[in-house]
DNA sequence: GTAGAGCTTCCATTCAACTGGAAGGTCAAC
DNA sequence: GTTGACCTTCCAGTTGAATGGAAGCTCTAC
């Protein structure tokens, strides 16, 4: 499979491709004769797997890291143990942040759809009535 | 409060602070006869709510919109409720990407803890005994 | 009255993760 | 045998979010 091929099924532009080979994200491919990229369907796994641990909020270098270990037999058991559990440490407290975070912007979002517009006059109370920045920020707003 | 003792209280850099007033983020505070900026204690309440936010995922444009809304009386209800709810939809998909995220990573990290390092030889089967790559991306793993 | 920490503005640089474009080779179709 | 889509490398530019540094003012302490 060609580059272009590739890009189309995993709807990952070529540039990218290449930018992630050149980061050592992505195995350099077998290449024809003439000199293109040649792709076996193993790629198509991989990219996915990179945008899926991308939307999960890991950087390139974090993918990396995963993706050495997984490449590479050589590393104990203990070094995978320690990468993949940095890891999931990472995305729990993302997860957490994300959750207080959404208990606010929830309890906006219901004053919002109870408002009575006639109540905006001045100072709107959406905003007013939520809890005070700082609550929202220590996480104590919300239930 | 003189930026250093802000930036001390809130551990946010005196060059980030200002950067974030350039943004919009932060209003202009007064100034001493000097010109030194004077901050009040709500300085620190809306540094802690923009941190919050970051780590909740949102940009710093995000954050402004939000910032802007609980700044102003002037845009209606309505408005107010398009942006906090559209904020809360991408707080919401993230919430979910992160999850199936961690249970993969749940997953790796359960294997690497029952593993016995003897079977490591060869290729690490905390890695090679986990769900294939594909599987992973397509959010089939674990549970 | 001067040393040093801390403040000011402004401009350049960094970093991650692309993205664009130039200059040129390849290949299938007409 | 040439057009046009697709490929190659390489290098420059972009965006978001800072961060560094120069040049100069200010305040406290000795």
């Amino acid at each position: 499979m060609k580059i272009g091929e590739l890009a189309e099924h995993t709807t990952v532009p070529t540039k990218t491709i290449r930018f992630w080979e050149s980061e050592g994200l992505l195995p350099e491919p077998d290449r024809t004769a003439a000199g293109y990229r040649n792709y076996d369907d193993t790629a198509v796994d991989r990219i996915g797997f990179i945008r899926q641990a991308q939307t999960a909020g890991l950087t390139l270098t974090q993918i990396r890291q995963i993706l050495d270990v997984a490449d590479d037999g050589n590393p104990p058991c203990e070094h995978v143990a320690v990468a993949v559990s940095d890891r999931l440490a990472e995305v729990d407290s993302r997860i957490k942040e994300l959750q207080a975070m959404r208990r606010h912007l929830r309890s906006l979002a219901d004053r919002a759809a109870t408002q009575d517009p006639a109540d905006c006059e001045g100072y709107c109370s959406i905003i007013t009535g939520a809890a005070s920045m700082s609550e929202i920020a220590a996480g104590k707003a919300g239930a």
